[in-house]
DNA sequence: CTTGGACTTGAGCAACTGATCAAGTTAAAA
DNA sequence: TTTTAACTTGATCAGTTGCTCAAGTCCAAG
């Protein structure tokens, strides 16, 4: 029938959720939006709905960016946990993923949202439990391999590898190091070897 | 002379800090400031010049307070690694510290400031690096207590203290599991056992 | 007392915020 | 060609922001 949408829908979130993580919620105006994204405010509140939708469309998006990098470099490597690792160098240091921002955005979510945008927290909050479960199942799956003992709670051994990731994006943030935190990283698949 | 000021200093960075941690710089108006200081805005702009150059005060004292909670806790505990850990649980769990947020306000600042509020972004960075260097020195004085093998590079093992700390204090927040949290906090200190 | 200057007050400014909507443009369907 | 509805545009709105400043209040010094 009518005339069709002249942006690319994908394009637009990534682009969004590119703005959104690199400087934040709050400090991201409609405006900011809009020159990004070339598209006029109605355009935008007709397609997205508001700030807090689109932003919510950018969280999904980076969950699905991320997940995919994962599943990538696991398939590139025989051994689960060298998959894992690779996929944690890849997050920390190639500048095409890093293009947002070092630090993980689901925490920044977290960090820097209060009750007023309970949804958002929410939706960050799932997806890090998630992303736990994740790295749970994968360090089953290298128990059934041998690649690691099965006397390690895999649950455990998630959390720490989770708390240790958000630890060192933020500190690469902070300090710039980048050989301190492969140390560091080193340091952190040492007990798993 | 003339009229005395009528508020205490120190009491109105230390309530400004808590809604400053709480809330985030960007999330926190001159408005909610002037109700939780209990001062009118041409008081507070006389007294510190501007948000920014109150929020850095608050930074100060954060430090501030941060450091003699450790050294308390070093007092308290014959073995400088038991006083690190104590400080680590305290910072996490002691409901009168985590008054302001779970997460670190110093990785706050960092993480939602952006370059136009680059004196703050470089105060944030600079305590981070001292706090670093404190943690380093204090392994150095278990080694020299023989508390700690002396193979270890104290700098490397402050980092990856330091990168745990920030990480379970972040991961807390998200999940609130002090459970999970006591357990990483071992898994933490295993290496240095 | 009187006085003078440090301190307090709150109305109000200019800039910016997220969001709206009537008017205009487009292209597939009739 | 005409119709029609999805889509775009940008001026504009009401609310909020950080901050100012003239007027007022207070109290120690003279």
């Amino acid at each position: 029938m009518p005339n069709i949408a002249k942006y690319d829908r994908e394009e637009v979130i990534h682009k969004a959720m590119l703005l959104f993580w690199r400087q934040g919620y709050r400090a991201t105006s409609t405006r900011d939006l809009q020159q990004a994204v070339n598209m006029r405010p109605g355009s935008i509140y007709a397609a997205f709905g508001s700030k807090e939708a689109l932003y919510a469309e950018t969280l999904q998006h980076y969950r699905q960016q991320m997940r995919h990098l994962l599943q990538q470099c696991l398939a590139k490597q025989p051994r689960k946990l060298d998959g894992l690792r690779a996929y944690f160098e890849r997050v920390l240091f190639d500048p095409e993923i890093v293009g947002g921002d070092s630090i993980c955005m689901l925490v920044k979510t977290l960090s820097e949202l209060n009750e007023d945008q309970a949804l958002l927290r929410e939706t960050a909050e799932k997806a890090l439990r998630q992303t736990e479960l994740l790295f749970s199942e994968i360090v089953e799956q290298a128990q059934r391999l041998g690649e690691l003992s099965d006397q390690l709670d895999p649950r455990r051994v998630a959390r720490g590898l989770q708390v240790q990731f958000i630890g060192l994006r933020s500190y690469l943030k902070s300090t710039g190091d980048r050989d301190a935190v492969m140390q560091l990283l080193d340091d952190a698949f040492a007990p798993l070897r």
